[in-house]
DNA sequence: GTCTATATTTGGATAGAC
DNA sequence: GTCTATCCAAATATAGAC
């Protein structure tokens, strides 16, 4: 038995169900997406469907398990180091955020999440603590790292974060907007270096 | 005759009716508002809404309809005017907007956008004309009557508009999340403040 | 203008044959 | 594991009496 991890070894229908269910889940968010529509999309019928989650909401669960998943993370060590480069550093980060901006993984559990977070409570709360204030640490210690080693002007470093922050969510807000009409994001683009450069220009000494 | 205007003289069913759908549609959406919940939250029965209107689409089209109206729009003379005075038309415009912010029905409004948006083309278009260029219009404008007046830093007045707005724009989107579960926005509500006094700081002359 | 009754559709979910 | 058949609930909408 070459291959018994996890006993069945699929003929890929919850995969295929999954798959389907992300597309039009993080299109259309949980009430616009019917199990019907799901089954239908993969090729079965909705009883079958049944064999391999409990209901709706368990095969929305597994979708957006991933919500806040970041695939690019910093560890708290390589902050404060990177910190010390000034620019070096809001280019790394600003270009992480870029990428997880047009990641298609990530680019769809965005869409989800700006849909859901209206019409879910633990939603906000999570986008609030995991995507919010995770990300201000993370600057506000950059920041005073800089601050500390006089690359820019003191101040609070938590604002600085925030104003910092907030231009990102902006930008990418916009070009999800954008996305979903499958308009042009050229433009938008270029404006996570261009926000780097105005900046840094002025914030540094 | 001394109403004639309009012919029917209302029981003010219409009015109720508006009334009760803004509260759900706002909370919940187009999808996630039923004509039954509003009939019966009106304290009428379904078939007798109709009598008001075609059908539910009728309805969040009316309410609706205000969705970009904005009570505090700056006519072209006063930009250039006001800009004049530098961080004081930098008060003023952000006065305005913390007061979108916690205005009753702009914050409805507010609240049905960011539903709606990702689930509305036509929706997400007006937002980018009517919310982000109307915005970064007057901003841009005022911030290159500040450059030629030698008051801030010369640049492109765009780039500059859109990391002003930007963050405005982040502000007023956590309000609202923080809003939707009465949570306290004290914390946020002077964030409005702080971001023109960091702001002009760091592009003033 | 409101009610009762009803038609119709859509969506979530289960039973049981294969 | 998939299918057919079926059930049930909820939702939009209309007809016709009062």
């Amino acid at each position: 038995m070459p291959e018994n991890r996890e006993t069945k070894k699929r003929s890929g229908t919850k995969e295929k169900i999954l798959k389907t269910a992300i597309t039009l889940f993080c299109n259309h968010g949980y009430k616009g997406t019917s199990v019907r529509k799901i089954a239908s999309n993969v090729g079965i019928r909705e009883s079958a469907l049944y064999n391999h989650f409990k209901n709706k909401e368990e095969v929305f669960l597994e979708v957006a398990k991933n919500i806040f998943n970041s695939p690019f993370a910093m560890k708290e060590e390589e902050i404060k180091e990177t910190a010390l480069r000034g620019k070096n550093f809001l280019q790394k980060f600003v270009m992480q955020y870029k990428m997880l901006t047009f990641d298609k993984q990530s680019e769809n559990m965005f869409k989800l999440l700006m849909i859901e977070l209206m019409q879910n409570k633990e939603l906000r709360e999570q986008f609030m603590s995991d995507f919010h204030n995770k990300n201000i640490k993370t600057l506000s210690e950059a920041f005073f790292v800089m601050m500390q080693n006089g690359l820019v002007r003191s101040g609070d470093p938590m604002m600085v974060a925030y104003e910092f922050l907030s231009t990102l969510f902006y930008i990418r807000f916009q070009i999800t907007l954008l996305r979903f009409d499958a308009k042009s994001t050229d433009a938008l683009a270029t404006q996570f270096e261009k926000h780097v450069d105005i900046f840094w220009e002025s914030i540094k000494l």
